[in-house]
DNA sequence: GGGGAATTTGCAAACGGTTGCATGAACATC
DNA sequence: GATGTTCATGCAACCGTTTGCAAATTCCCC
């Protein structure tokens, strides 16, 4: 059915190979003879099969996008801007979701290597040993993670977090719990590495609980423990923690930020919505960085290095100095 | 470097062809060759190229996904149920942001065309004439659109406007402003084809206002509008045109619903969180139905019909009797 | 034990492109 | 006018897999 370069060939008297060169090399086709091939394609509706393509050239001009969960709202602004990034180099993009399970995350990347030229692998929940073992099938750009040896987009939480625990102690808070994400998770080890030295610094005494699961379910789950430590302030993994706990702490009848200041991290839309004083994290940018990155490592097989990218606090109504 | 089906077949001392009916007509093997072609590309660690087997067999085993803006909270949920649905029968999912944009959106399809089996088309932008084009290329089932002839999967907001409408009229408003959304968008047309019957049917004058940006500016922009009217309250388009409405009143010091009640649509996660009132949208189930339907019109050919689920309100704290 | 069917395998031609090499034409150089 | 370049094109092998056809083997039945 689909039109080939042989039909292109058959209507513009010339031999496949020439239309080929037309599309991938044109420098190497008469002006004229490229006109000709060029009008019959068009008027055909000719367009090359990129699958076919990359049997020979080892291209298939897809990349992959890999994240633990479209629905939480922290990826989508990543996953539109990498794929307008990309698509702007001509490649597509594979997002794949991994409902936060690792098993299906390396499933999904082993089935998907044939098909791309490499991926983007955001808050990856692998281990590096497999990341490194897979890396060798397809190449890898990480986002917020740091596997030794692969080139990564890092969205620093540790100046945020800081800033939100300076926030929160300059507010007079002396307690503030923290609401920790996943033990794989790269920003969670480092926003507890951040929190715990920053409180120290302040005189704060820094809760930890955790792990919990990063959504709302999470947030809400927490709040009994988060209640048992006397805290009167939160500072939680991600915004859908903070704002599950916040839900839970309002269905308790406690009011925030009066009875309890709350911070989120990720500054999503919901987030700004809600009033939660969050952690601002550039996603947009990171994306766009990250496809650089993989671009670059594609087509000129350099290994670069890391971007960092750093975060800041947005303060919103859900922080205010402690009750009484 | 990647192993293929010939290291598979020299180490197993067999002919590539017995390798490739070893997986993809293993009843034509014998089950001894077989279970030694089994253990070599287990040990080989092969897996088949599906770009490869696509030339000959004319499936890719990849799904495309179009939808007019990832950021959107409406298709995040759509998205993660139709991929994981997909997942199941053995299918990989482009997932493609058109950005709104019609050119963008063809453009994307034509490109996708020859590297999927088929593709949803979620809340397309793109005229019936010219989908009616592309799907010569590609198969396609649509999501909330109707164009003749083709598989679709319709949440149907009319149900869930007209309860909306009723709502609003039983609390005693008799002045209500439609917020509507994109001319090209079918949801956008029953929307306000249900709402003026229903306010009809209760003796409520309708404003329709519009078309509106589907997005939170878009709503902040109808503000002024839409307090020119004099409605005592606004029926919006989706939840983030209602965030945007809210968002921008009460910046002007006007309360919801204490002086305008407010109604979205989606009942989005941020909804929700924003105890905003809103029409449910099944969107998980569509997606999963969605994907039903494509495979089926993939695998046998044939072009099922339409489905069809309903919708209903969720009444929260964004409604209240009008002021006065 | 001979003939036919069924089972298992190999061969080779596709699928839609790309690309190294060879051929041929046009042109310039001396 | 012989020689050497450059440019444009064709030829054919190849990318990894599938599949119709034929050959070879085994099995069954009379």
């Amino acid at each position: 059915m689909a039109v080939t370069i042989k039909d292109v060939a058959h209507a513009s008297g010339v031999h496949v190979s020439t239309v080929s060169r037309t599309f991938s090399a044109a420098h190497l086709v008469n002006a004229e003879t490229r006109a000709r091939v060029l009008a019959a394609a068009h008027q055909l509706g000719y367009r090359p099969n990129r699958a076919a393509r990359a049997l020979s050239t080892r291209r298939t001009g897809n990349l992959g996008l890999i994240v633990a969960d479209i629905a939480n709202p922290f990826f989508p602004p990543l996953i539109k801007a990498a794929q307008a990034h990309a698509r702007a180099s001509d490649h597509h993009v594979f997002v794949a979701d991994t409902d936060e399970q690792a098993r299906v995350e390396e499933e999904l990347i082993r089935s998907m290597a044939t098909q791309v030229d490499g991926a983007l692998l955001v808050a990856s929940r692998l281990s590096n040993r497999v990341i490194n073992e897979l890396s060798a099938d397809v190449p890898f750009v990480v986002v917020n993670r740091r596997p030794p040896g692969l080139p990564a987009v890092l969205m620093d939480v540790a100046s945020g977090a800081r800033q939100a625990v300076e926030h929160l102690a300059g507010l007079g808070h002396r307690e503030v719990a923290l609401l920790s994400g996943p033990r794989a998770s790269w920003t969670n080890q480092n926003l507890e590495r951040a929190a715990a030295e920053e409180a120290e610094r302040h005189g704060v005494r820094l809760h930890r609980l955790g792990p919990n699961q990063p959504t709302e379910e999470g947030g809400a789950a927490a709040a009994p423990d988060l209640l048992a430590t006397g805290a009167t302030a939160a500072l939680a993994y991600n915004d859908l923690v903070a704002l599950g706990l916040v839900g839970e702490l309002r269905s308790r009848g406690l009011a925030v930020p009066d009875d309890l200041s709350v911070v989120g991290v990720d500054n999503t839309d919901t987030a700004r919505h809600c009033d939660l004083t969050t952690v601002d994290m550039p996603t947009a940018a990171a994306g766009r960085a990250a496809i650089d990155l993989l671009l670059r490592r594609i087509t000129s097989g350099d290994a670069p290095g890391t971007v960092t990218l750093d975060t800041r606090l947005i303060v919103r109504g859900s922080t205010a100095p402690p009750a009484g």
